[in-house]
DNA sequence: TCGCGATTGTAGCATTTGCTACAGTTGCGT
DNA sequence: ACGCAACTGTAGCAAATGCTACAATCGCGA
């Protein structure tokens, strides 16, 4: 019974959701990272995601199977055009919603926070209400 | 390096965070059933889910060892005072923020998708202009 | 009352994402 | 040229959330 995993690869549906996520979030702060600095290692992530060099290591690792980064051992890590796209629409998204939350008048400390866990739930749809609600950037 | 984990529980902060999401899912739908039926089943969260009853059946325990839900068993699952606030709690945000999504132009069917997965990331402050922008409910 | 289907529970495994501890590299200063 | 500190990588563990397969329980109909 149950009724579920019909298809080939079972349990990936939900486990993806997260997975795009987290590969979303390292995108958008490599990118960030790489603007503010010549390189950006993995001590950089670290610190920004306030976790420990380790568990960077192996999301890269998984980033790098999927195309997203591109590193070498002990090397900086770099984005390649796929990874600068990515990147590039989730910084789009998320400065959409940090906007919008400040338009309608969520100060500037909560809407940063509330943008950086909401942006992954936005669908195109309201994404575009939102960028009309945002007013001119 | 890593400065991280000074505290006596180690990675327990971004795991809560969707610890708790987890919690506040199935708490909030158990409240639902539990309105349209006499009992709530782990096979009506498996459906509700789309996933395994032996998934649910392990959330559940962890659920009750928190107090949020009571169970035994083979017997059906009941929220107690503490899961019963959640629900409610769960529920007003979750209905504000589905408001809201239609207040401001989104069409029904991607405010309910939307509004599943924003609830969680939306903090009072916000939610308080979610409330006030929805308009009369 | 007996049995069979549906529901629930248990065992065991995979994956993701955390961690600590330790090993290997690199690079700079002496 | 050597060594130490910082950075990176590896090994191994824990917990959460998925799964399948199998066992146990319940309840209803014959």
């Amino acid at each position: 019974m149950t009724e579920i995993a019909k298809t080939s690869e079972p349990h990936q549906r939900t486990r993806g959701d997260h997975a795009t996520e987290t590969a979303e979030d390292y995108v958008e702060a490599i990118a960030d990272i790489l603007e503010s600095q010549e390189a950006c290692r993995v001590t950089d992530l670290a610190k920004r995601f306030a976790v420990s060099h380790v568990t960077v290591h192996r999301i890269i690792r998984r980033l790098q199977d999927e195309g997203l980064v591109v590193t070498k051992p002990y090397q900086p890590i770099h984005l390649p055009p796929k990874g600068k796209r990515l990147a590039a629409r989730c910084r789009e998204r998320h400065t959409i919603v940090y906007r919008f939350l400040l338009a309608i008048g969520v100060d500037e400390a909560t809407a940063a926070i509330d943008a950086e866990g909401m942006e992954h739930h936005v669908s195109a749809a309201t994404l575009a209400r939102f960028r009309e609600l945002a007013g001119p950037g």
